[in-house]
RNA sequence: GGCCCCGUAGCUCAGCUGGAUAGAGCACUCGCCUCCUAAGCGAGGGGCCACAGGUUCGAAUCCUGUCGGGGCCGCCA
């Protein structure tokens, strides 16, 4: 509609240059947006103002000539005014927004859905967690959020892969086959002294029992470094299949796991180092090698090989992000924890390095989530194993509660999680708010259908007789959808799927408490009909993309 | 010391690529179920958008500086 509208306006303007109205003959991009106020019409553009400077004419002057090109009213638009200081404001026909509501009908499961970003392949990776301990609260904002990226940038057309990199390269899994080990030797009546820098939690030690009971005391016999890295496999794997299990039951599945470790089995990384070193990025100084990052906007030079040999896990990230580029993927999203926040530049500058642009590696930094309980702090600390697990705050809130949670911030506010709000089945609770929308269209249906009356199918509603204000309003709500997911998806900013919900929930509510739907004018109520149910299939469709059930009853 | 993020109502936060009178939820006060689900609705008070400059026809939004809060700065991952 918006697009339609832009059509007019710029065939008006090149009218006006035609005609020697106007005679700059430069023409802006014209910007159509939504006016705050409602009086001030559906859309609003600012051209003339934008174009005073060149035309050497006031904006109101401009924007006389230009509504003169555009012409009598039609069915399209109603109404043009020139307002303030040189707004042009276009008030369309009701007709043109109850065209949505049929739209919404028959392309139901798809409504919202749109084609922007067809042919782009893009690569979310996010969660990522160290296979050395389960999901913490902290990864289930991440993994929401990755998540709800992912899918909102397909429902505007892009090709996305939700991937998994798994840490199974570097010390920690050496650091989980010690722990285990030392357990498992604890299990057997041997007194250890279990080292701070080992992995604290009851889920090794459960883990080391459970190794007990299925392979008995054999490893006892093994030399030490080889049943370090038999634990540290079989740890890592083990933690691995239950962050994937905790990931579904949470309602998110990846399409792929990439493992680091297979990076230095196929020998990824170290053709990668050889690359830049013939590029010339990288460079040997005090027995390491270290790549020029601050060639490209990084205020440190960083290190790959370590001068005892080993390469970092930056030259991992290195080799990981290049193999992800040979997947050609036009955009990298990466999700990370808001601290590692000091690694962007550092990777950005690889891209540099490699000639790619900067912008083709997106990072969204989640932010910190402050768990409260009734308000109080809920102490956390990995340090000590005492950490509140994704599983169990999904167990107690609920998956839907909790994704929705995640989501009501943007990713780069702190976000406090309070697990007696989420719980609370009341107004405060924002999840219930908006599911109830779509629970309460339900019982009208269920109504009409006891009553005899059948819903009514795409375009069989008049919808004419939707006359008042709340009705167009909600009408024109419900046409911002698509662009309020394309939004999202361009800025990766999934709250605002989450803003658009609590807004057009809030609307309905209103609409519902004021207007019944099913009267005695089988005409109004078809049309009614019509109406609620394209608010429910909007919801629905939109609830969906953020996990987020939607319920018949509540 | 360097760099990054943040500062909007009592609290938690929105504010789209700069636009017209800055919004929502919670909390607080008052009102609404013989009527499709009250997990709901209506009404009300509440603001120097941290501060000072600058750019612009126009700034919460962009730039600079100051103050305040948080974070990062390893040949760890």
């Amino acid at each position: 509609m918006k697009e339609r509208l832009r059509q007019a306006i710029q065939a008006a303007l090149q009218g006006c240059f035609d005609a020697g109205s106007l005679n700059s003959g430069i023409v802006p991009e014209v910007q159509i947006e939504v006016p705050g106020n409602p009086q001030h019409g559906d859309f609003s553009t600012n051209v003339a103002m934008m174009m005073a400077r060149a035309e050497k004419k006031a904006p109101r002057q401009i924007a006389e000539t230009l509504i003169t090109a555009l012409g009598e009213p039609n069915d399209f638009w109603q109404k043009v005014e020139i307002a303030g200081p040189g707004f042009i404001n276009f008030t369309l026909a009701p007709t043109c927004w109850y065209q949505v509501l049929d739209r919404v009908a028959s392309e139901n499961v798809t409504f919202g859905r749109s084609e922007a970003g067809r042919g782009h392949k893009v690569q979310v990776e996010f969660v990522s967690a160290n296979p050395t301990g389960p999901l913490h609260i902290g990864h289930g904002r991440g993994a929401a959020t990755g998540d709800a990226v992912a899918a909102v940038l397909e429902a505007t057309g892009y090709e996305v892969q939700r991937e998994y990199y798994i840490n199974d390269a570097g010390n920690q899994i050496n650091t989980l086959g010690r722990s285990l080990l030392l357990r498992y030797r604890e299990l057997q009546g041997e007194t250890v002294a279990f080292p701070e820098d080992c992995y604290q939690g009851d889920y090794i030690v459960d883990l080391a029992r459970e190794v007990l009971e299925a392979e008995g005391n054999r490893l006892l016999e093994m030399p030490e470094t080889e049943a370090v890295n038999w634990f540290g496999t079989f740890g890592g794997d083990r933690i691995l299949t239950g962050i994937d299990a905790d990931l579904q039951a949470f309602g998110i599945s990846m399409d792929h796991w990439f493992s680091e470790k297979s990076l230095f089995d196929n020998g990824a990384v170290k053709e990668g180092l050889a690359q830049l070193a013939e590029r010339g990025l990288s460079f040997e100084q005090d027995g390491a090698t270290w790549f020029r990052t601050t060639e490209f906007g990084d205020d440190k030079d960083r290190v790959l090989v370590r001068s005892n040999g080993e390469t970092t896990y930056f030259a991992s990230d290195v080799a990981y992000h290049m193999e992800k580029l040979s997947r050609g993927f036009e955009t990298i999203i990466d999700v990370w924890g808001a601290d590692h926040h000091g690694y962007v530049p550092r990777m950005k500058a690889v891209f540099s390095g490699l000639g790619y642009s900067p912008e083709t590696l997106q990072v969204i930094l989640v932010q910190l989530v402050n768990l409260l309980r009734g308000g109080e702090q809920v102490a956390m600390s990995t340090r000590s194993g005492e950490f509140v697990t994704l599983r169990e705050v999904v167990d107690e809130v609920g998956r839907d509660a909790c994704r929705f949670f995640f989501l009501m911030r943007r990713s780069d506010s702190q976000l406090d999680f309070d697990l007696e709000l989420a719980k609370q089945q009341s107004t405060e609770n924002p999840v219930y708010y908006v599911q109830y929308a779509h629970a309460r269209v339900c019982s009208i249906n269920r109504n009409a259908t006891e009553q005899g009356v059948a819903l009514p199918g795409p375009g069989e509603a008049d919808l004419t007789r939707l006359s008042l204000d709340e009705e167009l309003a909600l009408a024109k709500l419900l046409a911002r959808y698509p662009e309020t997911l394309l939004g999202a998806a361009r800025h990766y900013e999934p709250h605002r799927v989450i803003f658009y919900l609590q807004e057009l929930a809030a609307q309905f509510h209103s609409y519902y408490n004021r207007e019944k739907v099913l009267v005695e004018d089988a005409a109004i109520s078809q049309a009614r009909l019509a109406l609620v149910n394209a608010v429910r299939t909007v919801v629905r469709n939109a609830l969906e993309l953020l996990g987020v059930s939607a319920p018949e009853r509540m």
